[in-house]
DNA sequence: AACATTCGGAGGTTTTACCTCCGTTTATAT
DNA sequence: ATATAAACGGAGGTAAAACCTCCGAATGTT
């Protein structure tokens, strides 16, 4: 849903093909992060008010619609993280806003569900994995360096704490009331990642590394159902 | 899989059933909570270690399957709820035993999911519930009483943000860690739900309230994929 | 040892999703 | 305005997945 201007194909599409582009990107990106990622093809493109054969002109199958998700939140994220990085002079005010960001693009919700069905080698998500990815350490970085931010709360720990404010809760919650709630939660977490006098050792074991974080992404190439979901951001 | 010694019709089951029906439950739970409530039954079977023949000789269809996990797991929930309140001194070591054990039983993953899939008026389900409900309330207020957690973080945070720490994030993450990363995250939580010298103020909007959660409870009674969240406890 | 109970899973049936194909509609260039 | 290439939609044939019954074999109980 980000810059489609000429997408796809060589040539520049036509303007209602570039509009459906579009539209079937943000939906496929809702639909499976409401109903995972083997959700009907179908339902996506009733939801973007496409046509299914629209749908399937556009993307092959089910994984280079995928990658075309993935790519795009991609992409998203570092936009965000830089932003915040350069707008807020505060480091713990630039962390908190990049994650009620991430919360409202959906991104931490369908990254991990879909990154261990796509190819994570692929010549166009390996850089902006990787950009994404150094941009939001740096967050992190600047928090953790003027104490903003503990040192055991980590990477890690901030991606997927994304992922779980982000999916939808389970059962008949309205959309606009889940995005409510998914913030405020985010701000009650947030003040428990603030340092603070009374403030205890987390006891359940250590946060993870990156190279864990990695081997997570390894493993399991795909099991039906799930997907891949530390590698969050 | 919590007190099935004679169970299901009137009479006392053979030994091996008796097992298997605790096995099926069991296993129900998980695989609801992995895949969703739309899981292949057969799954759940072979997951129980048990053909699908036994499995629908036990329960009649989906429904009374999910009728019986989500009583189990309100049962479990009173029993955990009202262990903490009795050994723990401490009012807030009592909320957080509590919350730690509800990650442990699934039970906050597997209710909301279920709960708008079955008939809520059930006369067992019905005082299971405002048991369950009464006694984790209980657990609250005394927090509250006593200022170990501040006013505004309600019964409805508290039921949400185990839904959020209880589901197993997506992606090939091996369910040991899965688990431990739950309880990690609890600890990151539950440090912000602690009050302290720089707590601020939540501002994304109010708290829910019990009514607004039950009216969640009373619209849509079943959409597909998605199933009800927020009565959560 | 006898008998009722329970088990397992093969396979017929139903449901669901896939995905191509082609007659119709729409944007764009002249 | 009109011609033309580009894009659209969705019907429907095909394939896959899930349901759920039925009965011969296995097992617990008395």
């Amino acid at each position: 849903m980000t810059d489609p201007p000429h997408a796809v194909g060589g040539r520049r599409l036509r303007a209602d093909a570039r509009r459906n582009h579009g539209r079937i990107l943000s939906a496929a990106r809702d639909v499976f992060v409401e109903r995972g990622p083997g959700a009907p093809l179908e339902e996506i493109a009733s939801r973007a008010g496409v046509g299914i054969g629209t749908l399937y002109r556009r993307f092959a199958d089910r994984r280079s619609l995928m990658r075309a998700v993935v790519l795009d939140a991609l992409v998203q994220t570092r936009k965000s993280a830089e932003q915040a990085l350069a707008e807020e002079p505060d480091s713990f005010d630039a962390l908190t806003r990049y994650m009620h960001t991430v919360i409202d693009l959906r991104i931490s919700a369908v990254i991990p569900l879909l990154l261990d069905k796509i190819d994570l080698e692929d010549q166009e998500l390996v850089p902006a994995r990787e950009a994404s990815a150094r941009t939001v350490q740096g967050i992190i970085d600047r928090a953790h360096a003027d104490g903003t931010l503990p040192e055991d709360v980590t990477f890690a720990d901030i991606g997927m704490l994304l992922v779980r404010l982000s999916r939808p809760l389970p059962g008949p919650v309205p959309p606009e009331l889940n995005d409510r709630l998914a913030h405020r939660h985010l701000d009650l977490v947030v003040e428990g990642l603030r340092p603070a006098a009374t403030r205890r050792k987390v006891t359940s074991g250590p946060a993870l590394g990156f190279e864990q974080l990695r081997a997570l992404r390894e493993s399991e190439p795909s099991d039906p159902g799930g997907s891949t979901s530390a590698g969050a951001l």
